[in-house]
This record gives C-alpha cells, sequence and structure tokens, in this order.
DNA sequence: CTGAAAGCGCTAACAA
DNA sequence: TTGTTAGCGCTTTCAG
C-alpha cells in the first residue's frame, strides 16, 4: 500500500502558481501563459485566473522563472555613492527606458573604491543581470575579466574610458574643460586652477584638465594647475578644504575649475572665508548644472548636461544590444559623446 | 543501445556549480558548502575548490540559490526618488549593516506617486525581499495587503505611521515643528507659514505643522498657515514657486518652516527676488541640514537628524527580527522615534 | 488554445 | 568530511 504522506500544511506560505491553478482549474502553464497577455490563452480563461491570482494575492516568483527562463529581468549599475545628483538622475532616465521593456535596475554602490566596486560587481553577477551599466574611466583587470565572462552587454558612461570594453555613452568632458577655460579666458583670468576629487577614478578630472590646458595653450596662458584630494568625505567639504591648498600651490590663481557643482559650492564658501571676493578676485566655474547653482549668491556659473537624457540614451543602446542578441546580428559597439554647454551665471 | 546524444556544446556559457564539480573531482554539494567558509569541508577540498572556481571564473547564480533555500538575500527598500538626499543617507546607513549580514538592498523607486509606490512594490515583491523597508506614513490599502501578504518584517520610517504596519523608526517631526516654530518665536516672529512639498505623501509637512501649532499656542502667536503644493518638479523648484503664493494668503509673513532644505533655498531665492531680505524680513528654517546649508548666503537654519545612523537602526531592527523569526519568538514590534535638534545659523 | 514532462542551478536533509 | 536524492517555482518544449 503506498504511503499517504500528506504534506504539512504550511502555514503562511506564498501560494505558488500551482495553487493559482488548482483554484482556476487549469494548468500551471495555463497560469504562467495568463501572466504574459500574449493572447495565447481565452478570454475566459485568463479572465477567470487573474481573478483568482487577485483573489488569492499570488505574486510570481521571479527567482524561479529567471532560472527556468534564463532572463533575471534585472540590469546591473554601479553607481560611486548613494548621493550622487549626476547619477541618480541618469538612473532615473535609464531606469524609465527599462521600465518600459519590463527590466529593472538594480544599483550596487561602490563607495569611490576599486576594491567596493569589485565587490559590488560581483554581488550584482550573481544575481545573473542581463546588462551591466558603469562609469567609464578606469577599471581594475579583475572588474574588466568579470565584465568579459558575464557575457552581457556592458555600457559605460560619462567618463571616456581607456580601454572602451563594448558601449559607450560619454560627454564631452575635454570640451567642459575647454569651454570652461573660454569662459575664464574671456573674462581676464590668467592664472588657472582644475579641482579634482579623487585620485583613483579621476579620469573625468584629467579630461577635463586636459581641456583646459588645450584652451589655455591656445591663448597663450600659463599652464593650468590641476589639484586632486583623495578620500575627502563629500565634494563640498573638499572644495571647502581645498582651498588653502590651491592657494599655496598657486597663490595668483584668479580661475578655478572645478570637478562638480558641490566642489564648486564648497570652493566659494572657502574663498569667502578667507577674505577673497567671488568672482572679483577668483571666478569659479562648476559642472552638473546642479539646479541649486541657479540660487545661489553668486549664481554658479557651470557646464550643463543632459543627465537625464544621458540615462534614456544608456537604455535606448541596452534595448538595442538586446535586439542584437536575439537575432544575433554582431552588436556592433557603440559609441556616442554627449555635448556640454556652458550656464553663464554670476560665479563665472 | 542506449543513445548517447552528447549535449550540444552551448558556447559562452557561465560555468555552474556542476562544472566547478567536475573540474574539481567533487561533488557539487562540496562546492556549494566550500563556498560557505563553514569548516565543514576539509581545507584542502576547499582550497582546491575555490582555486577552480577562480580558474574558471565561476560565480554562483543566487536566483538558483535563492529558489531552493528559500532566501533570496534581498531587503527591498522603497525610496521615493532617485535624487532624495536624505533616503540616500538612510539607504548609506542600512546597506553598511545589512552587507554585513551578507544582504544586499534592492531599492524600487515610487517617484512620489501612490500608483508608482504599488507598482515598485510589486516587483520588490517579486524578488521575493526577506524583508521591506519604506518610508512611514500614509499607504493605499493595496500596499498594505501586499506587505501583509508577504509575510515578511516590515519596518517604516521617518513619519510615523498612521497605521503602523509592524516596526516603525520614527523621526520626531513634531518635535521639529516645535524647535523651529521656537526659534522663530524666540527671533520675534508671529507669522508663520509651514510649507510642505507633495500633498499625497505628506504625513511628514502635517506633523511639522502640528507641532508648529502646538508651539504657536503655547505662546499666543496666531496659527500657522500651512501650504502644500502637488506636483512639484523638485523641492527648490516648489521653494521658488511657491514664495508668490505664500505672500498673497499670509502677506504678513515673517517666519517660514520648510519641509526641507531644498524647498528652504527655493524659498530663500524666490524671496530675494520679490526684494525681500532674510532673514530681516523674513525668516527662514529648513530641515534635514543637509551640508550645503552650512555654505549658503545666509547660512541656512535648519532641523538636523542622523540620517545614516537612522538607516544602521533600520538594519539592526531587522537583523533583530530575522533573530526572532529563527528562534520563532513573537517578534515584537519595534517602535523609535529619533530626536532632532536645531542647526541654528543666520537664516533665521 | 491547453496540458504534460523535463529541467534551470542550487541547497536541505539525510545517508555514508 | 563527503555524497546522494529530491525538490524549490517557474518556463521551455513538445504533444494534443
Amino acid at each position: 500500500m503506498a504511503r499517504l504522506d500528506p504534506p504539512a500544511p504550511k502555514f503562511k506560505v506564498a501560494p505558488t502558481m500551482a495553487d493559482v491553478a488548482r483554484v482556476a482549474g487549469v494548468s500551471a502553464m495555463t497560469v504562467s501563459r495568463a501572466l504574459r497577455e500574449d493572447g495565447s490563452v481565452s478570454k475566459a480563461t485568463r479572465a477567470r485566473v487573474l481573478e483568482v491570482i487577485d483573489d488569492l494575492g499570488y505574486v510570481p516568483d521571479q527567482a524561479a522563472g529567471a532560472l527556468s527562463s534564463g532572463r533575471s529581468g534585472l540590469v546591473g549599475m554601479i553607481a560611486p555613492s548613494f548621493t550622487s545628483a549626476m547619477h541618480g538622475q541618469v538612473a532615473r532616465g535609464l531606469n524609465a527606458t527599462l521600465t518600459k521593456a519590463g527590466l529593472q535596475l538594480f544599483i550596487g554602490f561602490a563607495d569611490f573604491q576599486e576594491e567596493r566596486e569589485e565587490q559590488a560587481l560581483e554581488a550584482l553577477l550573481r544575481r545573473r543581470p542581463e546588462a551591466v551599466v558603469l562609469s567609464g574611466g578606469r577599471h581594475t583587470a579583475k572588474v574588466t575579466r568579470m565584465l568579459a565572462n558575464a557575457a552581457v552587454p556592458v555600457v559605460e558612461f560619462f567618463c571616456s574610458p581607456e580601454a572602451p570594453m563594448q558601449h559607450v555613452v560619454a560627454v564631452d568632458l575635454r570640451g567642459a574643460g575647454r569651454l570652461a577655460a573660454e569662459r575664464l579666458a574671456a573674462r581676464g583670468r590668467r592664472s588657472l586652477v582644475v579641482l579634482g576629487e579623487s585620485d583613483g577614478f579621476d579620469v573625468a578630472t584629467q579630461e577635463r584638465a586636459r581641456g583646459a590646458c588645450d584652451e589655455a595653450a591656445r591663448r597663450g596662458l600659463p599652464e593650468p594647475t590641476m589639484i586632486c584630494g583623495a578620500g575627502a568625505v563629500t565634494p563640498i567639504d573638499f572644495g571647502a578644504h581645498v582651498v588653502a591648498e590651491m592657494l599655496t600651490r598657486r597663490p595668483d590663481v584668479d580661475g578655478v575649475i572645478c570637478f562638480n557643482d558641490g566642489v564648486a559650492i564648497g570652493v566659494i564658501a572657502g574663498l569667502r572665508r578667507l577674505g577673497r571676493r567671488v568672482p572679483d578676485d577668483v571666478a569659479v566655474i562648476g559642472f552638473g548644472d546642479h539646479e541649486v547653482g541657479r540660487h545661489l549668491d553668486p549664481a554658479l556659473t557651470t557646464i550643463g548636461f543632459n543627465a537625464p537624457a544621458l540615462g534614456v540614451e544608456v537604455g535606448k543602446v541596452l534595448l538595442s544590444a538586446f535586439e542584437a542578441v536575439r537575432g544575433s546580428e554582431e552588436a556592433k559597439p557603440y559609441r556616442l559623446s554627449l555635448g556640454v554647454e556652458l550656464v553663464g551665471r554670476d560665479s563665472a
């Protein structure tokens, strides 16, 4: 006689697709199909299934679905911090695009440290994202290797990568440096400083410094000084504290090109404390066109670019990369550099 | 004769645990154990397995692990936006705590809309988070129901919930309102306005308004006016644009208590444009103690609280809730209200 | 349009 | 200390 061990009545366990199927009097497969709104299920059946789903409060388990289908529905993004306004904007644009395609953005945070970037990436990769998005610039060999092994579309954004992995949606940071120097020169400034923030990830600063140097050279100005600080807590904090060093290394400084608007805010505050007037004694230019800049006194001159649009663009690149894979075409590396514009206000 | 269909040589497919096992000459289970550093595997075996893992570039598939173990390793958080400084801070503190426990934070964004909050939550729940963290305050019935069905620990933070679901780590917003009103009263202000931002989620403003009203009443001041605006793009933007309405509804206003520092920045800029001096004509108080406030001119008076500590606290609540579940104790609802402090600067 | 069988990659539970 | 078996909840594939 067959043993009949009725399964222990599990308490408060989420209903599964099989539960829905049983109650609706169909097979699990039909439930699965009903959820996908293909039209491969009769209207009546589908309606009944959806009703049961609602009754039971059934929520599909996407981990199981992912395991079975090989599609996690996830796109991984590595961001340097939780509080970067720019990355927030980019993520917003990207998320909007992905959501339409039924994909979710899964963000890992690198805390501006290479080691943490590796950890965050590995954690991400364990979730089998269908694509990975991260800042361009410099990456460790391990990061590059992990990404290559993952065999998914990769988009590097913002900084131009030294060695692009696949797709790139950059911002014309060299142009930004040029524009900034141009503005300062036009205002009669001759002794320029370019302020970076960290030194590890700081391809962004180097690009801008190069642009600024080009422009300075073109105009016969002395070579701008680049100052990078590692390990500052926040951009504002860095800006506030780097002022002293800046005045030591370049006592005659009359124009500062900052890593971002946060640094610029800190610098302006620091200069004010030391009795220097902005822009009369020292002109300051930010980067990122954060909305707060418009409301400061003096209002911040900055270099802007469309961060949400960058995110949307990254999303589009991914979607077309998926298309390419599906059609098994060669996915051509996509290269784009987004333009920047000077937002001229009072600080420079 | 048995058919021998050798499996098609899959190209560029991520190695599985079975692959690692085969190469290392052990069973999959041993690989699984080696990965957990329990010590339930001999040193030699473990070393060999780890070496193979490294060689092959093996990354475990956590979706499969989750399916099997019933533990997703995920904690879901609903944030209102990608760019809220406060939520970023909280997430940072929370993430730090969770990471130590081997859990990952998975953030969904609600865009300050109830409908989007429901969608974000459902998307989160499909990933079977082991706990959910979200702002307190008002939630739709659907959100409450989904969370109840999910049968996982839930922590509401920041706002005090109207009807707490489980655990609460709130901030003393009523006290914040009181402190702000007190400061303004001490500076001789009598005609106060409390500025909210949205009206849907705006339990936060109401709490602060109540605190401000209490304090005003206690001092015999006229009742403060509460103004909420829905659908503003950003806090700064809201602040800048609400000034006109504020001056219409309360022409004699001489003290403003703002929803957050962003609103305060906008208000100050808006007032300045209209020729009102801050703080001489109108004093302005923010909330959140964003670091930029210290560097503004006038420096911003604000109400601060320790946002990262809030996140850490939420993390601790979760970890002890997990403990309780494991020991199958009754997890007692945890209730905490974090204190706030006045950061007195020049704007009020 | 619907269903049955098989299996995704991993881990719990038990056995050796 | 290690291996075997079974199965997590879903989707693919094939059959009807």
